[in-house]
DNA sequence: ATGCCTAATGCAATTAGA
């Protein structure tokens, strides 16, 4: 069982990347973030016509999300997070797909620091928080995966050092990451590859995907009852170098047959 | 400190991304 994520940055202008990776590779279940189109602009045909079932959260202009799967119906639990305010802006689903729960989340990305949209980005994070302790009380099995939009550590960033101020590696924002983890969740790109240097995100400028300057953003943490069926991660790095491409790469981990 | 690039909106230039 391979589940997967993948910030599209638009999902209509990427359809035809979103398409060929989804045929190339089949993952079974997936995340989507930033559609940055309204429920009425999601492209539910295009997807059905090779195999993928969705539930989607759709926005217009900004943010939106949504999960796919090739293995049954998603059958959609939630959207948005306890405690949301209204207006609400599309940066959570979750649905329940063969047994596993599914959280895909968009958490925002907080800049400028400081000012209101870093304070609005760790008040989402501590509602994710306080969710995620409600299902992870459940012990059953669970997958929380999105762009996370935070480098947990400086093995995360390209250059560490410049990036100290920045809303995606603020100490405060580390602080919120780890209280998440805290509650027992695992990293699975992080477990998989412990020591290498592994990236998720190139920014469009200055040529960051061909210089290796990236940032690890992108993340599936999995829930004690689901850990131990972890056998692979890796980034589909190559899907950054294609045309017309996301500034984010697809990220997925494979699970054993529950 | 800012531009470098890209998407969406909507048709020029602005907003947002990270």
């Amino acid at each position: 069982m391979r589940i997967a994520t993948y910030n599209v940055n638009g999902i209509n202008g990427r359809l035809p990347v979103l398409l060929r990776w989804l045929e190339e590779t089949r993952p079974d279940i997936v995340c989507l973030q930033e559609l940055k189109a309204g429920d009425e602009k999601f492209p539910e045909a295009a997807l059905g016509a090779i195999g993928y079932d969705a539930v989607w959260h759709g926005q217009k202009s900004w943010n939106g999300v949504a999960i796919l799967s090739r293995v049954g119906p998603p059958v959609e639990t939630r959207r948005g997070l306890p405690g949301d305010p209204d207006p609400a802006q599309s940066r959570y689903i979750e649905a329940a797909v063969n047994g596993i729960l599914i959280g895909g989340l968009y958490l925002p990305n907080g800049n400028p620091r400081p000012g209101p949209k870093f304070d609005y980005k760790l008040a989402w994070f501590d509602r994710l928080i306080a969710h995620a302790a409600d299902l992870i009380a459940a012990d059953v099995p669970i997958v929380l995966a999105g762009d996370y939009n935070v480098m947990p550590t400086s093995q995360d960033v390209y250059k560490p050092e410049r990036w100290t101020e920045d809303a995606l590696f603020a100490p405060e924002v580390r602080a919120a990451f780890a209280r998440l983890m805290d509650q027992g969740w695992t990293d699975a790109l992080r477990t998989i590859h412990p020591d290498e240097t592994i990236y998720t995100f190139f920014d469009y400028f200055r040529n960051a995907y061909a210089r290796n300057a990236g940032l690890r953003i992108d993340h599936l943490l999995l829930s004690p009852a689901i850990a131990g069926r972890l056998v692979d991660a890796q980034v589909d790095r190559d899907v950054r170098g294609w045309e017309k491409t996301s500034d984010h790469a697809p990220v997925w981990i494979e699970l054993t047959n529950g």
